[in-house]
DNA sequence: CGAAAAATTGAGACTCGTCAACACAGGTGG
DNA sequence: CCACCTGTGTTGACGAGTCTCAATTTTTCG
């Protein structure tokens, strides 16, 4: 659906719709500069595997719109989510050759590619980079360990409404509003995404899913659009009230 | 056991045990001299609690020897570990003046502390500082994805041999020696605290260690030393072959 | 030696996974 | 336009794996 409207060859960073938040957005003038000259932009229809674990890997790169997901998976097939990529989050590893993991696009998406040579060299030069990368980084690790307690210790209907009020206060935060009250969004994973995230089995999210309707937690127009009637009472069915640090 | 012998007081940077891995480990000369103005130790006996999540907390630190954990807590008491510090591994997070989990010492361990003020304004200064610490914290978020893999879709079974072959393997790494063949080292962990590291009970890490001893694929001498007769087989019922960028 | 902490083991309950059937939407081609 | 197919989601029946509760043993340490 998402057929590259235009971003794909036009927009100069000046006009990132990512800028403030990407890698790159402690960098001014002459280094933003560099960094146009050594970007390129690449595109992905939904479904799509970016790269695989394992195969060389020569760019780092900003998702400038749409989602990915990071996957791992052992030899029998089990998988399990390891990160949501979300706009403005960065991946690749300076230094590192091959990718770690599964890239895959669960939507449209459109990335902001650095060679990952020239990119090393820039970083070596230009602090703002640096700390601008360490500072997502230690957010990420952050949300991984969120994401922990979930995998290890939470129910299978606390890990839904928690995925849940996730996604619905990134949502928030991108449309600058609050993540209070009565909210809705559209979820831009399949059941089998959400499964993989949480470390479950496509049917129990499903027969989760179906149970927070029935008790009227969430209401779903369709498969994908949902409703959250009362924030509260989403955020207490997840178990944890800290409003969570996650992906801020 | 581990009374402090001397560490406490005496070292210089100079002799330090852990300086080529710790986040120190490319300073030189004057950077170095800075941070020996710095720095200070502190050391805790096994079972005391270095921090409370929510805590002030300004200063950061490196661990010279012993184990410490990072547990996150739900309300009703659910424990899940986060973080696992062995020798050299950094805590506490530049710009942030409250742990964001909690720290507890589970054996005797000595720490090397920096306040956190001037230690910021020695990374604005010095890229040698804040390039280690970006380098540490990605290898700290594969781990963190690594075990997410674990948490999510490996069955009680799998996460401790894999817990086990984890800490085999760094153990090696220390001793500079090839983790193969017959193995011994000592668990630093009660069954609680592997327990809260691989999201289940203890009493189901105590069958699952009774059944890996019963079928010869561990050994047990008291309750803490491990032997393991052959890693290859250990690997194997970890799930994953591929020799896991675990905490390398 | 005795008390407290840690670990083991058993029995039964319950959550979640497995396997299978079915529903629904969208796209394709006759 | 309909038949068909595929991808996605829902629901049910059943069973396996893990948790809970409880008793007991082993280890640690004063």
């Amino acid at each position: 659906m998402a057929h590259d409207d235009g971003i794909h060859a036009a927009v100069t960073c000046g006009d990132c719709p990512i800028r403030h938040r990407a890698v790159c957005a402690r960098c001014e003038g002459d280094e933003i500069e560099e960094l146009e000259q050594i970007k390129y932009f690449r595109s992905f229809e939904a479904g799509q595997t970016v790269i695989w674990a394992g195969d060389r890997m020569d760019f780092v790169a900003s998702l400038i719109s749409g989602v990915a997901t990071l996957t791992q998976t052992l030899e029998d097939g089990r998988t399990q989510m390891v990160g949501l990529l979300l706009p403005s989050d960065f991946f690749g590893r300076p230094g590192r050759g091959e990718a770690a993991y599964n890239v895959i696009a669960t939507t449209d998406i459109v990335m902001c590619c650095f060679r990952r040579k020239p990119f090393e060299e820039m970083m070596e030069r230009t602090p703002h980079i640096a700390q601008r990368l360490l500072q997502m980084t230690l957010d990420e690790l952050d949300a991984a360990r969120e994401w922990m307690l979930l995998l290890g210790r939470k129910t299978a209907r606390e890990k839904i409404a928690s995925l849940l009020s996730i996604i619905a206060r990134r949502d928030a935060s991108v449309k600058r509003q609050e993540a209070k009250g009565r909210m809705a969004f559209e979820l831009p994973l399949t059941r089998e995404a959400m499964a993989d995230y949480l470390g479950l089995t496509l049917e129990t999210v499903s027969r989760q899913m179906s149970q927070l309707k029935r008790e009227g937690v969430i209401e779903l127009e369709g498969k994908r659009r949902v409703i959250i009637p009362d924030m509260d009472v989403l955020m207490t069915e997840a178990g944890d009230d800290s409003d969570g640090g996650f992906l801020v």
